[in-house]
This record gives structure tokens, C-alpha cells and sequence, in this order.
DNA sequence: CTCCATGCAAATCTTTTGCAATCCT
DNA sequence: AGGATTGCAAAAGATTTGCATGGAG
């Protein structure tokens, strides 16, 4: 029987570790953050809710390794900046970003992964992310400004 | 019988008038250096290939009217920068990109269209673009450096 | 004790903007 | 002519980096 770990501190420890990195308390405040975050954030933001504890460097350099240990997600949303989401805890889903207001959707997507995942396979490719986005304009933005 | 306009040229410039907008050297130049460039390009790629003909203040600002206009689509690849790809004479596609050594790859995606208006019409969106990304590792990269 | 990590400030890079000169219509 | 557009240089942001100091194993 195996155990899956599904909490984030646990996987990210443990790839810390397999890393040769440190556990450190700046690291593990930024995932604590994160996870009281909503569903997606911009970088400011995270860093607001972190005010003085973590320095935005290290904010930063953290978001880097939880991407790479798959415990965050990058997206643009269209914008300059960059934007993250939780990859723990959610199933997969796809985003509708409004091109007016920058609010933004999610819908499922379940499915869509096995259709990347063959992409994918013919291209000798190991799929890691999967990201679904769709870009135009909401309901409120449309009934305020038709065109 | 519905004449269809497939002519980016056609498109844009009638996207200009319907704007107020005037139809300038720089802006025809923009979009015939597009056509030209491979299906996706960085704005500093797009920049040296029109050296000295357009400042790159106006190609940023005509890149955001061929988006408006629908003629091109802005990309990430998860990078801090803006990629972009040509949104005329292509079907739909969705890419898959390389972590390690920035490649990309596409690949056919038909059908996920649907998938998007269906959530887009629940929600009550007008649906303009489709983005679908894979992230992951070539097989080069895997083989250079397995891991 | 030995590296690794952090903060700070400076440096980079990309993209945006103000403004005077120039181009479209 | 008259408003729109452009280039230039400056400004604004976002993200990265060098380096000396403090922290984890």
C-alpha cells in the first residue's frame, strides 16, 4: 500500500532534501503564504501578505523552486507581470481571462490532460504543466461597453 | 454570396478605419515583418528584423492594435517577456514547451475550441483567443541530462 | 564548522509614456 | 488644416544578481 503525500510542506521538504537544500523558515513561510492565498496571485500580492517576514528577493528565488517542485504554477493572464497559482490540492482546470477587467474564470477541463499527454508522447516530450486559457470578454464588461 | 477577407493586410486596415485609426508606413511595416518571422517570435527578434525602419516604442504599439485587431495573439512560454504568434493563416494549435532549452513544439488541438465556448457561454464570455501550453522536457534535454 | 540562504541595493530587462516634430486624410 | 502617429529619451515596473552577513545541518 502506498502513502501519497498530499501535503504541500511534506513534498516540499522532501524536495528540498533530494536538492541538497536547506529547510529554512523563509522558505516555508512563502509556501504558508501561498496556501492562504486565493486560487491565484499575483507576486505583490503574495509579498504584501508577507510584509517584512521574507525579503522580495528571497520571495522570488522561493517561487522558483516551488515551481520547480511542481507545488506552483506560472501564468500571464496577458500581462506584463507575472501571475502563480497553487498546484496542490486542485484538480485541473482552465482559465477565462477577461481582456477588459482582468477578472478571471475557472472551468474544468478533465480530459484535456490525456490530449497533451499524447501531443506530448509523439513528441518524446515528459509533460509536466498543463495550461488551458482563454481570453475575451466578460458579461459585466460587455453590458457596460458593447462594441 | 459572403466575400470572406483572409488578406491580413485586408484585415488590418480595415480594423484601422473602423478605429479612426490612420494607415501608416510603420504599421504596414510591422505586420508585413510578422508575416515573415516564423510562426512565433519575441518582440526583440521582431525589433532587429525591422532595424531602423520602426522605433521600438511603435512596435509595441502596434502589436497591441494587431492584438485588438486579432491578427496576432500574445504568448509567455513561461518566460518574464512576451512571445507572440501570427493569428492568421493558422489553425489552431496548442504548444508544447521545453523547460530547459525554451523549444517549442506544436501540435493539433482541434475540438478544444468547443470545449472553451462551452464554458465561456456558461459563463457568459465572449470568447476571443484560445491558449493551450504543455510544459515539460524534450527529449534532448532529457537524454543530455536525465534527472 | 562549512555551506547555503538572505537581505539589501544595484543592475538588468522589458514595456510604457510625455512631448515636440512629422505624417495621414 | 487638424488630429493622429512617431521617435526619442526618460520613466516605470518587474525580476535578477553581487556581495557581505546570518542561518541550517
Amino acid at each position: 500500500m502506498r502513502e501519497e503525500k498530499a501535503d504541500p510542506v511534506e513534498i516540499f521538504v522532501a524536495f528540498l532534501r533530494r536538492e541538497g537544500l536547506n529547510v529554512t523558515r523563509s522558505r516555508l513561510a512563502v509556501l504558508r503564504a501561498i496556501a492562504a492565498q486565493p486560487k491565484h496571485f499575483e507576486v505583490a500580492e503574495l509579498q504584501s501578505s508577507l510584509r517584512a517576514q521574507v525579503s522580495p528577493a528571497t520571495v522570488y528565488r522561493t517561487l522558483g523552486l516551488l515551481e520547480r517542485a511542481g507545488l506552483v504554477r506560472k501564468l500571464s493572464f496577458g500581462e506584463t507581470h507575472a501571475h502563480y497559482e497553487r498546484a496542490f490540492g486542485r484538480e485541473d482546470h482552465g482559465h477565462l481571462i477577461c481582456q477588459r477587467c482582468g477578472r478571471v474564470w475557472e472551468f474544468p477541463i478533465e480530459g484535456m490532460r490525456a490530449t497533451l499527454e499524447k501531443a506530448a508522447q509523439t513528441t518524446g516530450f515528459s509533460l509536466r504543466e498543463v495550461v488551458v486559457e482563454g481570453y475575451g470578454v466578460c458579461r459585466d464588461c460587455r453590458e457596460a461597453e458593447p462594441v
